[in-house]
DNA sequence: CAACCAAAGATACAGTCTGTATGTATCCTA
DNA sequence: TAGGATACATACAGACTGTATCTTTGGTTG
């Protein structure tokens, strides 16, 4: 009955198939409330599956974000790419953000379950990526001398934690508006901190 | 030997003991990995106390995490109240929240624990003191025509979203200016929004 | 003040979940 | 093709939450 499959072959479906259930309820029931044996179930596998190829109920989880946080990111450099005036990469890069952080599935897990599941430094470590592209976007348009600030880094950080709650807030109304309404106000906040 | 006690007062204290000791251990460990047996040792109860004061372990949470609530509101409130001039009172109290929000318990329980233990409507209900704080002086600026944004109560989510990042921020370094910096983004980001 | 009631807390236990130790089958390589 | 490593299954130990059932003690009323 059962394909003759390579190991190699075994083990990216074993951990393919963990890694979709376990994202699908870590993010609809959170952390927390998902049983290592609910994630297996329906796989055809046991616990000692999960357990051999991850280290811990954790480590799937890590994955799982990992996946979550890379694909943000591609979405955004997508958005990004093709233009070539950094301020304009700054203002889509923001808007692209607030778009793809509507996934519900990827903003509970993101925002809400990985900064309370994962130790703050792992999380900064998977984050990098993602702050890292605005920070860089804005630390080039500050020594172009086109953003006014006393601080480039905390400024980052201020546009960073604007677009989360941004993001949150759109997510929370059903009005389709609400997503344009919050990409203005990143596009007026980084336009009025233009020098 | 044990004084007599009135009920009231043996509840009272009872409580009290545990609110005090769940609240250190959330704030350290992390509300998951801190067990209510932990909770009561070295307080001389049982865990049946626990269980007969509070409905369960997130009954417990959600009581610690009203009370920082409470004592973040009441410090901002402290600080805005003898000032008569609403602008002013929106900039000091954006710099008294970035300072409260430095004492690292508090921040923890707050911002990290809370929105993935607590559902997000039970959060919502309780932080709206907090939040309800900042919408009010923004919308009233909004209304005086001293404010200029597109959307009042998006503009109220971008500043907040600031905060809490700024918060993290500041409170991940050790660089005693960081704090001034961060409050100073702020009083930079409402007045340039400022008609 | 005696008797009763209700509330506070203690004790014991059932159910669940994670992680580990050990066994088994299958692929791979020498 | 034989031995070893890898993927997975099974069984179990330990921990933890929540509940059910006492016990005690402060309040209350006839």
């Amino acid at each position: 009955m059962s394909v003759k499959l390579t190991k190699a072959e075994q083990t990216r479906r074993t951990r393919r198939s963990i890694l979709d259930r376990a994202r699908h309820l870590f993010a609809t029931k959170g952390y927390a409330a998902t049983g290592t044996e609910e994630i297996i179930s329906e796989l055809g596998i046991t616990r000692g599956a999960l357990y051999h190829q991850f280290h811990d109920k954790v480590g799937v989880f890590k994955a799982v974000i990992v996946e979550a946080y890379a694909e943000i990111t591609d979405y955004i450099q997508a958005q990004v790419r093709p233009l070539d005036d950094n301020w304009q990469q700054l203002i889509v890069g923001c808007k692209a953000f607030l778009e793809v952080a509507q996934q519900d599935e990827v903003r509970r897990l993101v925002f809400v379950e990985a900064p309370a599941v994962l130790a703050a430094d792992d999380l900064v470590e998977i984050d990098r990526y993602g702050f890292d592209l605005l920070y860089e976007a804005i630390q080039i348009a500050f020594n172009k001398g086109q953003l006014k600030t006393i601080d480039a880094e905390g400024f980052a950080h201020l546009v960073n934690g604007s677009l989360n709650e941004l993001a949150a807030w759109v997510a929370r109304s059903d009005d389709p508006e609400r997503l344009r309404t919050a990409q203005d106000l990143v596009e007026t906040l980084l336009n009025c901190h233009r020098s």
